[in-house]
RNA sequence: GGGCGCUUAGCUCAGUUGGCUAGAGCACCAGCUCGACAAGCUGGGGGUCACUGGUUCAAGUCCAGUAGCGCCCACCA
């Protein structure tokens, strides 16, 4: 039976077909299966912040490829898809909602409203990114989506922070934040830009205790002299040598303060070559004052006043104390002068306000322990990166060991579980204290698991107690398991309260692998599938977010959490540079989708993606009023273009891509690259060789491949198809994408279409050799669609359903019953026997005559209908082959007599074709141009007589033929003799047309 | 400043341990609507492999330096 395929491929119609096919048949889900081998990807989580763009295209494309290859193989496969609540970027993304379309700040909500209105947010998103992933073709198990706020991440959050702070790798310590006074808010730092404002540099001097010297220094902020608590010198330096160890008097708090000497923080060479020492409030005096151990004081309120430790200045703005500063320092004749200054200073994205360094109190997790048995699986290679050199980024990472700050200054994320004695209580009485302790004891005891109890040190001054004791100021922090929340109540009666911040986003990430899979319950599908088998990311987040899982993994399963990490390319737009939102340069998936099929879109990125760390896409808008092409310029990002006339219609509209803004009265355009030609060309092209199987398949039937009995060119397409079937296998081991897809687009259009595909025309026409020759050609295209299905699953889905209706039974080399769906169907694998170096070698020589005679007819423009008369002169074996493949040549190149042997008389007027083997004689009585093969013939002699001479010189090199390898010296040697045989024949034919 | 990369045809890129006259897709030129495919077929033109030096019988490939570009991290008192 056989069936009419439409001539184009249609990949929209497909897509909805397939995607509804394979959910209704349940193929992407899996359940934990003891007699079969797992295999299991966990996602990298997109951010529920927005659509999905090329990026995430490609990190998916990538990820399914794997998936789909690996459930072929017979794999029990799973993989977990799911979102990430994405900590800043989302809450930020709300606010501005907010704030646009109500004029309201999150404080204006409260803290309840604003996470509930991120929860809705979220499930909007949510639901558009998993409906993108699905129409890329990823082959997730949907029914096990994940979200990281979920209850049961939520859980493995509150398990992990509960270990770490009873195991003391969670400590209370301080931390430099760019503070936004105006939103009093800490603020990451990449909400920060910088911009130069005209400041100042004042110069004042320090009284020196002892002796009648004074210490000269210079700043940008006075004000933080308050908060001084050492001067620091270079220690080679000879002016100051000599005060290093004595100390200075702050005038206006009058606090003594030491002279230092460190080559880290002090160049010499600028300013007076001393420097104030602010470590609360600078990130170098910070580093400086750890190193020496200062104290750190803090001088600033929240709102940007200056608190109880500016003494006198208290309550006043920090701007308003920089002149009072100023003014008492000129007064006590201690200010030196000012001069203008280009300050180029931090300002916050959102409020635009100048950031302040504000030491705050946060929470970190101890590196070194983790971090070391992190560095061991890279090293041993538990854990392998592929391509290696990524190891480098992550062990360099791991190596400088610096504590992760996992506290957050927001509402939107997993809150830290911890409370504490408020503040305004204080700590009254001792006995209060004992009786809280008591109580706190008691409470651990009863709940061991629950309930564990810290202390630690916080700044501010020291106490003195009712019978005169120092106390020391410290704060009782309790943190609850997540079964222990019934104690909460118990806490805050005794007076405390919940921690404000959310933990860092990575933090939940960083237990995605097997949070995901149901721990801290021991579920089936945890003892299943962890190990996971390869993380797919882009570099990036290799130590953001790969080192934290494999850290935690080895703490919570103690075992590592994935034995590879593939890092794929980066895409830039088609000027080398990122794509991001801000330059308006990015490409929307979607866009490809409708316009060159998922497909294509899929093909090209794998196609791309090499073992670079970048490739590029240039873009183009797409005219919505006319359909031109319109390339974005790279003036367009910088200009952040609202507008383009299109050169060809004239109209104008707003430029596309995955962020745009909506703009009623003006036309968005679509986005595309030509580089997805390839793509769709590709799908399309196999989609008609598909189609030209079943305008032939009547009267198939099945039978079993003799591969002995085969005639050449059958054992040629075999060996062949052998040979990239296991070429793509390894590929796909190695992660080697971009091979995957060259070896078979090249197989399947420039092997199986282009020449068996058109060897099989003339047999098709023959009763006898029909049956075999469909059985070959059914059974080559069915191996193709199981190659290309993880690449490009709906075309090969779209060809293997018609295929089952006409062709049930096929394979090579016994026909079977087909798999109900290319998706579960068997990866192939060929008899290593097959691949024929011989056939290959043979069918080589066959091509190598037909591109020559169609080349003639090229050249001198032969009509295609006219057949040409050949003369080949070869040796006998090879003359055997011609004739056998005869109806092959003649049908290919339009060949009429067909000649060859030793002894073949060149013919009248002879065009020549020489090939180291063979020598092909063309007939163009009557069409020859004498003088322009003469030409083209002495041109050919030069460049003959050019290389051989080149082969000559490498041979008559005596270092080259005592030390190259054997094979190396034969083959030069080898090349020498064609090269003196082709030059002979040519010179020969040319004294030949000499006498014409 | 530290790290990792990139620079090969007009464009986007391959080129796995050094070894044929360096490849592909798009674009370009010429010819083809022949019963799979004009999203196609056939053939063709086009490259001092960024630059300089080194190692080697042999360098696009290895090493060093220079220039340009990109990314990550740190920093910009």
């Amino acid at each position: 039976m056989s069936k009419e395929l439409p001539k184009h491929y249609d990949p929209r119609e497909a897509q909805k077909r397939w995607l509804q096919f394979w959910n209704e048949r349940g193929f992407f889900h899996a359940r934990p299966d003891p007699n079969r081998e797992p295999f299991c990807i966990v996602i990298p989580p997109p951010n529920v912040t927005g659509a999905l763009h090329l990026g995430h295209a490609l990190n998916n494309t990538l990820q399914d490829v794997l998936v789909r290859w690996r459930r072929m193989q017979g794999y029990n496969t799973l993989w977990m898809p799911g979102t990430d609540h994405a900590g800043i970027a989302t809450q930020a993304v709300v606010e501005r909602r907010l704030r646009d379309e109500e004029k309201k700040t999150r404080h204006d909500l409260g803290r309840e409203e604003l996470v509930k209105r991120i929860w809705q947010w979220k499930d909007q998103y949510e639901k558009r990114i998993l409906g993108q992933l699905s129409e890329l073709g990823c082959s997730c198990d949907w029914q096990r989506t994940r979200f990281t706020l979920d209850p049961i991440c939520v859980r493995a959050v509150r398990t992990t922070f509960f270990k770490m702070f009873r195991d003391g790798f969670i400590y209370r310590g301080k931390r430099l934040v760019n503070w936004d006074t105006q939103l009093q808010t800490a603020v990451a730092d990449d909400e920060i830009y910088h911009e130069t404002i005209k400041g100042g540099f004042w110069t004042f001097r320090y009284p020196v205790k002892g002796n009648n010297e004074f210490i000269r220094f210079s700043t940008t902020r006075p004000e933080t002299m308050l908060g001084d608590t050492a001067v620091a010198v270079h220690p080679d330096d000879e002016r100051y040598k000599h005060l290093i160890g004595k100390s200075v008097t702050i005038p206006l708090v009058n606090r003594d303060i030491p002279i230092i000497a460190d080559g880290q923080l002090v160049n010499p060479t600028l300013g007076t070559g001393a420097v104030k020492v602010t470590p609360a409030h600078d990130p170098n005096d910070y580093a400086c004052g750890l190193r020496h151990s200062l104290p750190m004081i803090n001088i600033l309120n929240p709102d940007g006043t200056i608190n109880e430790n500016g003494g006198p200045y208290a309550g006043l703005d920090r701007m308003k104390v920089r002149e009072r500063v100023t003014e008492d320092m000129e007064n006590l004749g201690l200010f030196d002068g000012r001069e203008d200054r280009d300050i180029d200073l931090a300002h916050s994205d959102r409020s635009k306000s100048p950031i302040e360094p504000y030491l705050s109190d946060q929470w970190f997790v101890k590196m070194g322990d983790l971090a070391r048995k992190a560095m061991d699986v890279v090293e041993n290679g538990q854990v392998q990166f592929f391509p290696k050199r990524y190891a480098n980024t992550y062990l360099d990472w791991l190596a400088e060991k610096r504590d992760w700050c996992i506290s957050r200054q927001l509402w939107w994320g997993h809150r830290i579980p911890v409370w504490s004695r408020r503040e305004d209580l204080g700590w009254g009485s001792v006995d209060e204290v004992k009786e809280v302790l008591g109580r706190l004891k008691q409470l651990q005891e009863e709940n061991p698991g629950f309930l564990s109890t810290k202390s630690f040190e916080t700044g501010g001054s020291a106490s003195i107690g009712p019978e005169g004791q120092e106390l020391k100021p410290i704060r009782i922090y309790v943190c609850l398991a997540p079964d222990g929340d019934q104690l909460a109540a118990e806490l805050e009666r005794l007076g405390f309260t919940q921690d404000p911040d959310v933990l860092d986003t990575w933090f939940s990430s960083a237990l995605w692998p097997y949070s995901t899979l149901g721990w801290p319950e021991h579920t089936p599908e945890l003892a299943y599938w962890y190990p996971t088998n390869v993380l797919v990311t882009s570099r990036g987040i290799i130590t953001l977010w790969v080192a934290r899982m494999v850290m935690t993994g080895l703490y919570n399963m103690k075992e590592v959490p994935f034995h590879h990490v593939y890092i794929h390319p980066t895409i830039l737009d088609g000027f080398g540079e990122t794509m991001s939102k801000s330059k308006g340069n990015g490409l929307d998936p979607l866009d490809i989708i409708e316009r060159f099929g998922t497909d294509a879109l899929r093909f090209l990125l794998v196609h791309q993606a090499t073992e670079t760390q970048d490739s590029r896409m240039p873009v183009a808008n797409v005219c919505p009023h006319c359909d031109a092409l319109v390339p974005v310029k790279q003036e367009h990002m910088y200009m952040r273009t609202r507008k383009v006339t299109c050169p060809n219609c004239k109209k104008q509209f707003r430029p596309g891509g995955p962020w745009p803004a909506p703009d009623p009265d003006l036309a968005t355009a679509k986005q595309a690259s030509e580089r997805f030609d390839m793509g769709r060309n590709f799908a399309n092209k196999l989609w008609n060789a598909a189609r030209f199987l079943f305008l032939n398949l009547e009267g198939y039937t099945p039978g079993a491949i003799r591969h002995e009995e085969l005639p050449i060119e059958d054992r040629w397409i075999l060996s062949r198809l052998a040979t990239t079937t296991a070429a793509v296998t390894q590929h796909l081991e190695n992660y080697r994408f971009s091979e995957v897809a060259r070896t078979i687009y090249d197989f399947t259009w420039s092997e199986f279409c282009d020449w068996y595909v058109e060897m099989s025309k003339r047999r098709l026409q023959e009763p006898a050799a029909r049956p075999l020759v469909q059985r070959v050609l059914v059974g080559v295209l069915d191996g193709i669609l199981r190659l290309v299905h993880p690449v490009m699953p709906f075309v090969a889905e779209s060809i293997w359903q018609p295929l089952n209706e006409s062709a049930f039974e096929r394979g090579l080399p016994l026909p079977e019953p087909a798999a109900e769906s290319v998706v579960i169907a068997p990866w192939p694998s060929l008899p290593e026997s097959w691949r024929d170096a011989a056939m290959e070698t043979r069918i080589g020589r066959m091509q190598e005559l037909i591109r020559a005679v169609r080349e003639v007819r090229n050249r001198y423009t032969v009509d295609q209908k006219t057949n040409l008369d050949v003369f080949v002169r070869c040796s006998e074996t090879i003359a055997e082959d011609f004739r056998t493949l005869a109806p092959f040549i003649r049908a290919l190149a339009g060949v009429g007599r067909l000649e060859c042997g030793p002894q073949t008389a060149k013919p009248p007027q002879p065009t020549s074709h020489l090939t180291p083997e063979f020598e092909v004689y063309v007939s163009l009585v009557g069409l020859i141009d004498l003088a322009a093969e003469r030409a083209r013939l002495q041109k050919l002699l030069a460049e003959k007589i050019k290389h051989l001479r080149a082969a000559q010189a490498k041979l008559s090199n005596a270092n080259f033929v005592e030390r190259a390898p054997a094979d190396v010296v034969q083959q030069q040697r080898d090349l020498v003799a064609d090269l003196q045989a082709q030059i002979k024949a040519i010179e020969e034919n040319l004294r030949e047309l000499e006498q014409e």
